[in-house]
DNA sequence: GATCACCTACCCTCCACAAC
DNA sequence: GTTGTGGAGGGTAGGTGATC
């Protein structure tokens, strides 16, 4: 049995060898395999060349083989003739074109009309500078606005899915997943009246073929034989929230083996287990077509603890995850995963949302306390901890990228990657509080059952988006509200143009007042030195004045060390006066009296501070 | 009643991108 | 290169309830 090193080192040498066309098809044919593997807890393994699908190994032109065969004449030609063929590593090299780079997505592959000299020449150097998923060569708050995925509400069925924009990943692997990821995009995301402009196939038959393909292996495993069921009790949705979800999504749901869609594709990206015995709680095998999408994710969550313990070499009976390094973000853009910031880690917030409990609205606890009699111990305390918990999380999420909060980012599109968007998003069934419910059953819009509904709707609709919903949820959240509570159909500020836009922004400045908080840290944790607005406020009203006793009368002096001193008092927060005034009164003394004299000045808090330099 | 903390709403600025 | 647009963050006034 080889042990996990190798079979990572064998498969890094395979694929760095492997031609990009090739890889391509491998990765989706490894697709469907690693969807196999983990909604039955194996795979459908062949290990012949006959058993890759017609499809993938295409025909006419794309025939891979006939591919292989063009590319080995190529070479022969280049070998043979250096100076007649046009060497195809300086095609690669002057002429990034974004036509002929496009040769190499996975969108050709469906065109089965590419332009075979469109290949790098040596399969030991493979093409780098590819534009294999164009949007990721970005900074990553720009992959997050502007990736596919991000911005489905705005289709671009006319733009060509590999543009000229150069991505340098240096992996090939991920290469690959960014190839077989553009597919799946081009397949989800073009529109179905225009078709596949620059394909001859259909969208619909590119999905009957993964329908076809991924039941072929099933049924020729036998284990499943009815799709429908084995795709709605693998990947339900329903599960994410305890709720029921309108019949649209369960559809959603059937799909998941119809073609591999986010789901299998994200979570084939973490997931890899090394060794067939069982162990408790984290056997592969547990992953039956019963199995819910939590349960994969909890095994997935395992992996990534396995791998955080530094226990990389295998060991048998133990799960190990592949620590390629082929999903992490990094400055160009790739975008990945880190183990680190799996919004369903074990402090989840999805967790915390099961938890039993009322929705922690701090200021209106009273009605929380009412609603919350199965624990009645304290609400208060509970509330805290609830709120507690939820922050620690997000403390973990934001501190998941380092310093900054980038990883909450990342976090939201590959949790929005992983758990499909209700639509219409649920709201009914919500735990509101009781002033929440009043404004829902009234209409009257109070401020603190906007609260109420407002923390509601946040705690639920984040467990699908994270911190960084895309404008289009938002829109779907808010005309759930509205068409959810009728009574609600209104706008809640008479400046916005409709009850849409009302709600919309409601939501836009909770998630932004929410990631506010989660930024600052401001839950349980306050700074040091933290001043708030009230307080700040409470400074300008009680300004200190400050006066020398040794020059009493009013010269400009005087007057500008007086100003200069009282500014210098609202910059600083009460607990720097002694040590910061100090000093700072110090040089405004010597600069604006010209005294140099001035060495022991005693400063007070009260309102008023008398500096008696020199002691006197 | 004063003080304080929390929260929402609003304003402003910055940034990235697209269109011209 | 300039301009327009949308999204995000920061600042903060004001409302509200909790606490002392």
């Amino acid at each position: 049995m080889l042990d996990l090193g190798f079979v990572k080192k064998d498969f890094t040498s395979l694929i760095g060898n492997v031609h990009p066309w090739m890889l391509s098809h491998f990765v989706m044919w490894l697709d469907i395999k690693v969807a196999e593997y983990k909604v039955y807890g194996h795979m459908v393994l062949d290990d012949t060349a006959n058993d890759t699908p017609q499809w993938l190994r295409g025909n006419k032109s794309s025939d891979v083989t006939s591919i292989e065969k063009s590319h080995e004449n190529e070479e022969s030609m280049s070998h043979s003739d250096g100076s007649s063929g046009r060497p195809i590593q300086s095609f690669v090299e002057d002429s990034p074109s974004p036509s002929k780079q496009t040769r190499l997505s996975t969108s050709s592959s469906l065109n089965q009309t590419h332009d075979q000299g469109s290949f790098p020449q040596s399969h030991q150097t493979p093409q780098r500078q590819i534009s294999p998923y164009s949007h990721t060569h970005q900074s990553l708050p720009t992959l997050v606005k502007h990736s596919p995925m991000y911005r489905k509400e705005k289709p671009t069925a006319s733009e060509p899915h590999s543009e000229n924009k150069m991505l340098s990943c240096d992996d090939e692997s991920r290469l690959a997943h960014y190839r077989t990821k553009q597919f799946m995009d081009m397949i989800e995301e073009r529109d179905f009246t225009q078709g596949l402009r620059n394909t001859k196939v259909s969208q619909i038959q590119l999905q009957e073929r993964w329908s076809h393909e991924i039941e072929k292996s099933v049924n020729k495993s036998g284990v499943i034989k009815d799709r429908s069921l084995s795709s709605q009790s693998s990947f339900d949705p329903v599960q994410a929230s305890k709720q029921d979800l309108p019949s649209e999504t369960l559809s959603r749901s059937t799909i998941v083996l119809n073609e591999p869609t986010e789901h299998i594709k994200e979570l084939q990206k973490r997931l890899s287990y090394a060794g067939s015995q069982e162990v408790p709680g984290k056997n592969p095998g547990n992953i039956s077509s019963e199995s819910t999408i939590q349960e994969i994710i909890k095994i997935e969550l395992s992996s990534d603890e396995e791998s955080q313990t530094g226990n990389s070499e295998s060991h048998q009976g133990e799960i190990i995850s592949l620590d390629t390094g082929q999903t992490e973000t990094n400055l160009d853009g790739c975008m990945g995963f880190d183990p680190n910031d799996h919004l369903l880690q074990e402090t989840n917030l999805k967790e915390l949302a099961d938890v039993n409990i009322p929705v922690p609205v701090t200021l209106y606890s009273n009605d929380i306390r009412l609603t919350n009699q199965i624990n009645a111990g304290s609400g208060m305390e509970e509330e805290a901890s609830w709120k507690s918990k939820k922050w620690e999380y997000f403390e973990k999420l934001r501190k998941s990228r380092g310093s900054s909060y980038m990883g909450a980012r990342v976090h939201s599109q590959s949790l929005q990657t992983v758990l499909p968007f209700p639509d219409p998003f649920p709201l009914e069934n919500l735990p509101y509080g009781a002033r929440a419910k009043e404004m829902i059953n009234t209409g009257i819009v109070s401020r603190p059952g906007k609260m109420q509904f407002l923390d509601t709707i946040f705690n639920e609709v984040v467990k699908y988006t994270g911190l960084y919903p895309t404008p289009q949820q938002k829109v779907e959240v808010a005309k759930a509200i509205v068409t959810t509570f009728p009574k609600l159909d209104q706008k809640t500020n008479p400046g916005q143009a409709s009850s849409l836009d009302s709600w919309g922004t409601v939501l836009s400045d909770k998630y932004r007042n929410e990631r506010r908080l989660l930024n600052h840290g401001q839950f349980y944790r306050k700074p040091i030195n933290y001043v708030s607005p009230w307080k700040k406020r409470q400074k300008i009203s009680q300004r200190h004045t400050y006066t020398l006793a040794r020059h009493s009368e009013e010269t400009p002096e005087i007057q500008e060390f007086q100003e200069e001193a009282q500014n210098l008092n609202l910059e600083l927060p009460d607990d720097e006066l002694s040590n910061a005034i100090s000093e700072q009164l110090h040089t405004l003394v010597s600069r604006t009296m010209g005294d140099n004299s001035v060495m022991d000045i005693d400063i007070k808090t009260e309102p008023v501070i008398m500096i008696e330099p020199g002691g006197q």
